[in-house]
Formats: C-alpha cells, sequence, structure tokens
DNA sequence: TTTTGTATAATATCATTGTAAAATACAATG
DNA sequence: CATTGTATTTTACAATGATATTATACAAAA
C-alpha cells in the first residue's frame, strides 16, 4: 500500500522549512489553491531553491499542497483552516534535542557543568548537531561555554525569582517601548493581531491548545516591541519570549484568564490606534503587573 | 640567552586567564607580595588548576609574579602599578580573529552573508576555531547561524541608528534598575569605583589608555546593574557593553568628557550612598542622554 | 518573461583517529 | 591542614576522506 515515490528522508532544514511555510500561510491567511513559489519562499527564508522544493513536497505527503507538474505547489485548503498543532509535522532532530535537553535541565536532570562528551553519551547524538543546539541554547541564555571544558546551565525562568524578576524586567522595557519616539504603527499587523485574538476568544471555551495559545501571546508582546522601532527592544522581548516558552513545554496553564487577557490586549490596541500611547503603556504595564502575580502551576 | 626553560607555548585559554588575573588583581587592588592560590583562582574563573598554572607560568616570564618553589606564585608589584594596557599579554588567537572579522565587518569588507568555507579560507584558521568565534558573535547578537548554509551578519552599532537605539535602550533600563524593588546597595564595591574613578580622574590630563578609560565606565555600569538584583537588567546591560567595545577598538575617542563623566559617575554614587534612589536614577538618565547626543568620530 | 525542472558545483556533516590540553586524584611539602 | 607538585584520566581539538545536502546555473515549459 501507498504509492512507490522515492522516499527520500526530509533533512532537518526541510522540516523546519515546512513548518515554517505551514506558519507563513496561516499568519498570511493565504486562500485556498494558492500558487506557493519556490523562489519566493526562497527568498523568503533565506535560503536556495532546494531545501524548499524538500519541504514542499513534505507538504504535499500531507496532503497540505498540491503538486501540478510544471506549475508548482498549490494550497490543498485556506490557512484559516490550518493549526500549527494539528498537523505538527514532526519535528526536526535539531529541535527534539533541543527540547530534550531543556527538559531535563528543567526537571533537574542536568547538571549545572556538563561536558560536551558526557552530553554526547547521554543523548546519542552527533557533536555537531549537539553543538548546533548548545549555540542555540547559549544564544537563548539557557547556557553558556564555560572556559576550559564544558558548558555551563545558567538559571532559567524555572526558579520563583528568576520569574519574578523575568516580570519585572518586562515591565520596565515593554511599556517603554510605546513611548519612544521611534514608535510607529503598524496598522496592518494590528489589524491581524485583532482578528487572532477575536478568534480566540469566540473559541475560549472550548479546548484549545496551550501552544497555540502562547504564540498568540508572544506575538502579540512581540508586535508590541516592534512597533517601538528599537531593536533593543525587540530582542530583548524575543528572549524573553524564548525563555518562557521552556515553561509552556512543560504545561503550565492559566486557564481562566484567556478571556481577560484577550481583552486587555484588544484594550491595547485600541488606545495605541487611538494614538494614546501613554495610556496604552499604563494598560501594558497593569497587564503584566497581573499576570506576574498569578502563580504557576507545574505538573512535572 | 635566556634560560634553557622547556617552553610550551601558551594556549589561548591560558593567556585569556593571564590577562583575567591581572584584571582581578588591577580591580581588588591587591598589595604587592600577596599570595595568588591557583585553586582559589581556579575556582573564581571556573576551570581547573592546570590552565591556571600555565597563566601563572605565563606571568611569571613577565615578572609580574615569581614563584617559591613549593608555596606557589607572589605578587612582585601591587595591584594598583598595573594597567591593563601596558602589559597586554598579548591576545590569544581567538581574540585575534574575532577582532579581525569584527574589524573587517566593521569596515564593510565582510558581507551579510557569508559562508563557512569562505571564512576559512579568508582567516586561514580551523573549523573549530572559527566555530568558537562565529558562536560568541552570535552570542553578542552580531552574526547568526543562518538556515542552510552559511551565516548572516547583522547591523550591530556600526551604524547611526543602532547606537541612537542603543542609548534609548539603556536609558530605558539602566535608571529602571536603580528604582527595583530588589535594589541593594553594596557599599564595598562602590568604594572600589569610587577609588578609581578618583584617580582616573587625577590622571585625566596625561595621556590614558582609551581602553583603561572604556573598562572603568563598563564596569560602573555593570556594577549598577547588578546592585538592582535583576539578573535581566544585568545581562542587557551587559550585552550592550558588549557592543559598544566593538566601537572602541578602532579609536573613538571623547577626551574632554572624561572629567564630567567620572563626576557624574560619583554623583550617582553619593545620591545612592544617601538612599536617594529616584534621584540617582534621574542622574543616571541626564548621564546617558548627555552621552547619546555626543557624535562619535571614527578614524577608519 | 516568469516559473518549474534538472544538472552541476559548492558546502557542510559525519565518522575516525591521533594528539594536546584540561580535569582530577593523590602524593609531597611546609 | 592547606597548598603546591605530579601523574593519570578525561576531554576536546585537528586533520582527513567519504557522503549528503544545499546553492547555483541553465534548460524547459507555459
Amino acid at each position: 500500500m501507498g504509492n512507490m515515490t522515492k522516499n527520500k528522508k526530509p533533512t532537518d532544514l526541510q522540516i523546519n522549512l515546512a513548518n515554517q511555510i505551514v506558519e507563513l500561510v496561516i499568519k498570511k491567511g493565504m486562500p485556498a489553491d494558492s500558487h506557493l513559489k519556490e523562489s519566493e519562499l526562497a527568498a523568503h527564508f533565506g535560503v536556495s531553491r532546494s531545501p524548499i522544493r524538500g519541504a514542499l513536497k513534505l507538504l504535499q505527503k500531507r496532503k497540505i499542497v498540491a503538486a501540478r507538474p510544471n506549475h508548482g505547489f498549490f494550497l490543498t485548503q485556506a490557512g484559516k483552516a490550518l493549526s500549527l498543532d494539528t498537523l505538527k509535522l514532526g519535528q526536526s532532530g535539531d529541535e527534539k534535542l533541543y527540547e530534550k535537553i531543556v527538559y531535563d535541565r528543567v526537571m533537574g536532570r542536568v547538571g549545572d557543568l556538563e561536558t560536551e562528551a558526557d552530553l554526547l553519551r547521554r543523548y546519542k547524538t552527533t557533536r555537531s548537531q549537539l553543538n548546533r543546539t548548545l549555540t542555540r541554547l547559549s544564544r537563548e541564555g539557557i547556557v553558556e561555554r564555560s572556559q576550559g571544558y564544558g558548558w555551563r546551565f545558567l538559571p532559567a525562568l524555572d526558579s520563583e525569582p528568576a520569574r519574578d524578576e523575568s516580570y519585572a524586567f518586562r515591565i520596565v522595557v515593554e511599556p517603554a517601548g510605546l513611548m519612544e519616539p521611534t514608535f510607529s504603527f503598524n496598522q496592518k499587523s494590528a489589524q491581524h493581531a485583532r482578528l487572532r485574538h477575536q478568534q480566540l476568544m469566540k473559541n475560549a471555551d472550548k479546548k484549545l491548545s496551550a501552544s497555540d495559545m502562547f504564540e498568540i501571546n508572544a506575538d502579540f508582546h512581540e508586535m508590541l516591541a516592534e512597533f517601538s522601532g528599537n531593536r533593543f527592544i525587540l530582542q530583548a522581548v524575543q528572549q524573553q519570549n524564548r525563555l518562557r516558552r521552556l515553561l509552556e513545554y512543560h504545561g503550565f496553564h492559566e486557564p481562566g484568564r484567556i478571556r481577560t487577557s484577550c481583552r486587555e490586549h484588544l484594550e491595547i490596541l485600541d488606545a495605541l490606534e487611538r494614538g494614546e500611547n501613554e495610556w496604552a503603556a499604563n494598560l501594558l504595564k497593569r497587564h503584566l503587573s497581573v499576570a506576574s502575580d498569578m502563580k504557576i502551576v507545574f505538573n512535572g
């Protein structure tokens, strides 16, 4: 059963790109039958056509796109109909390793100082994949190369004080971003965020995926940081989001708060649209303070 | 001529440690004849005794420490008598490569997207040294691994708007650090900083090294960030310092401002000592604003 | 003329082995 | 008993060749 197409297994890059393409399709809200042009996607993601091709073939197997000979690939369904979660295209090896390490770390199974050889033995991977992953973790401020041999794991958001400091930091940086002279409101992004939020509120009763929720929230804060016109503010917010994502992996939820949180986000957008940035900054500050006061529940 | 001691050439780590030890000696203001204990240094820098040993031998050759058999190494002169600059212990290969790449990049000789192989050919180094350096540059936000092949260089502080955004960011973060509930003033560190500043002011007429000046300045701001008790504020300030250091490499100076800058720093310390944090935050904000308005002069 | 299809060139990864350096354990010293 | 001195173990780096993947150039199709 199944067809006899030659079945080279996709590379990490191709898997990642496949996921990113779906993300893009969702974000742009592309209609069904849209033509996904190889060179356009290649340019957008900063790679050549080769891996894009592999990614599209992967999506073809999942029936998300269909190929028309000499015409390329076309969406089988509208972006709105897709959810990142439901069609997880599988994770790349990199991603798997990343999550495993992070998970073990949060669970206290990884010490503060680990040698490369130990990690290599433990995770049974290749040197360069481990290195790529550690580089990523290092950029995210989770680990750093120690002088001499080994890697040093830094305290992340897995401790109570770290979490408090994180919120304190965000309360300083994020509202300030709205008051920067370089601030510029992007109507289009805002409109998009608004729609996503409204959609989320409608479905808030149904069981919805924690990660979808997290992404919407993270994207919102990142969008505001982008508006600030200050790359360092943006960088700081992105780093905080990455750190917070680690907690998500372990299924922390604040179910009762979804609706309220959405409403607060929308209020902030309204204020910004009216040009009342100072008021928006105040709303944002309160929004973060409230979230800060909520206690997390680990289910580890 | 010279003595016949076996002359293994020191490793990068050993050179770096030698520099760090001198830095520590200066910072702590250690008196002459102080005993530099191997295990203490090893613990402090997070390495084993082996490379510390190599570093101390290096310092011995430079007559900065003297060895007493079975007793270890002792300072030949007080920390105050040393200057980081005058006795540059040579740079490690890593450091040299790092500076070369950064320099070429600032000079526009490195494109936005470079392949590893190209860089390898150009800088005639080994794969892993290049990788270490790129990892470091990546942590500092100067470069990032691109999807597919190659590395992407990001706009850093080498552009006017980036510099403006940097100051804007610091004006947000640094003064806020003084107002955090977790703030705690460390009398000892402050006293030390005070002394260094007074010393600098006394010698401000003489020609003094740009890098000494930079370090004192950077350390001051980092110290305040430490006082904040917030690791993310500290991280942000450290990252800004690293980025600013890049400009130093190209000899940007503000000779007339040294005295004023020192005085402003001391005023901030005074205010903090009196517990007037809000006033200190205002002073700090003004201090940064003034610096922000000054134009840099490149001599490239 | 734009886009896909395909071939070729360039690039990075992987696996292996030898070697240098750092981590560690333990003996020696005062 | 704390510290240095020294030997041993562990670790990471370097060099190489084989392989797989990405980048690129050019042909083919609409």
